[in-house]
DNA sequence: TCTTTACCTCAACCTAACTTGAGGTATTAA
DNA sequence: TTAATACCTCAAGTTAGGTTGAGGTAAAGA
């Protein structure tokens, strides 16, 4: 067991993140601290590699539920190694992939429309584009924020 | 002028999305109707396809303001044209060609780091992965919810 | 020792993109 | 004509990912 020395003010400088993220990942479970005897947070030095997860999965637009998930297959014991991050890695790098197909078919029914002008509904092949990635529910976010509620059509 | 006889339920049905949707988007500026004389929504033709361009941007991780200022390029006065629809999808399509490039960055990046099991701030390349898109502040959002405030570390 | 800086909790606020619901009016179909 | 839909407005709620601030305690340095 690694000393859990690391106070939030310096993991938060050293990760580049605000005291109030790791507050708020510790309350979400993406991360965990013990505590001192004046009930301040000390965190193992594996917090550092863990934030950095969290930002790389997050550029990948992947959502902190899902990253929290891939977390929570880490070993909750020994201190995660080489392989863990790696199995990981591996995983998001499917989902990547994943996601670079999907706007490449994107831009593919763009580019043809470019030439007809059409973007419309009816006749768009863009707007009938493959949406599985789409539409898979509560996936991940990109660059940037909200998109809001699911666009399901109740009517 | 074209007829605008397209009532608020008959346009969703068609788009696909719910009425709260549209009058969500016509608060927001990026569709408009005119009113009956029972105050009720009547919306010309083109809307459709607004309402599809609306759709397309989003897939393609554009927020929604970023599409109003698209639509607002749009001739006012008369029904916008191939050539203008073209213009549009043309813009978008730069857009997404830089999109795809940044995860493709990102990908190579992560496919260093599944050699080493890096993924770490210090030595990962992903970390430290060029972030002109991601940095580029209000940017638009890929496939799904919110990522909120903005990353900046004010510390 | 004293003062400054760091930390703690908890509640409330923020943005995007919508959705839901209440209370009431228009339109449409039988 | 009447009942069932459809529509209207406005306020409030929802989710993700945080941020801000108040009121109070701990630790660090001069």
């Amino acid at each position: 067991m690694e000393t859990a020395n690391w106070t939030v003010g310096k993991v938060a400088k050293r990760c580049g993140v605000k005291v109030s993220t790791l507050h708020f990942y510790e309350r979400r479970g993406l991360i965990r601290s013990t505590r001192n005897a004046g009930n301040q947070r000390r965190y193992k030095p594996d917090v550092l590699r863990r934030v950095s997860v969290i930002k790389a999965g997050q550029k990948m637009g992947i959502s902190l539920e899902s990253i929290r998930q891939a977390l929570e297959t880490l070993p909750g014991q020994r201190t995660p190694g080489a392989k863990d991050w790696q199995r990981l890695s591996t995983h998001w790098r499917v989902e990547l992939d994943e996601r670079i197909a999907y706007l490449e078919r994107l831009r593919d029914s763009l580019t043809g429309c470019i030439g007809c002008g059409c973007l419309s509904m009816e006749n768009c092949p863009i707007y009938n584009a493959d949406d599985k990635l789409a539409s898979e529910g509560r996936g991940p976010v990109l660059l940037d924020r909200a998109r809001g509620g699911s666009s399901t059509v109740t009517q």
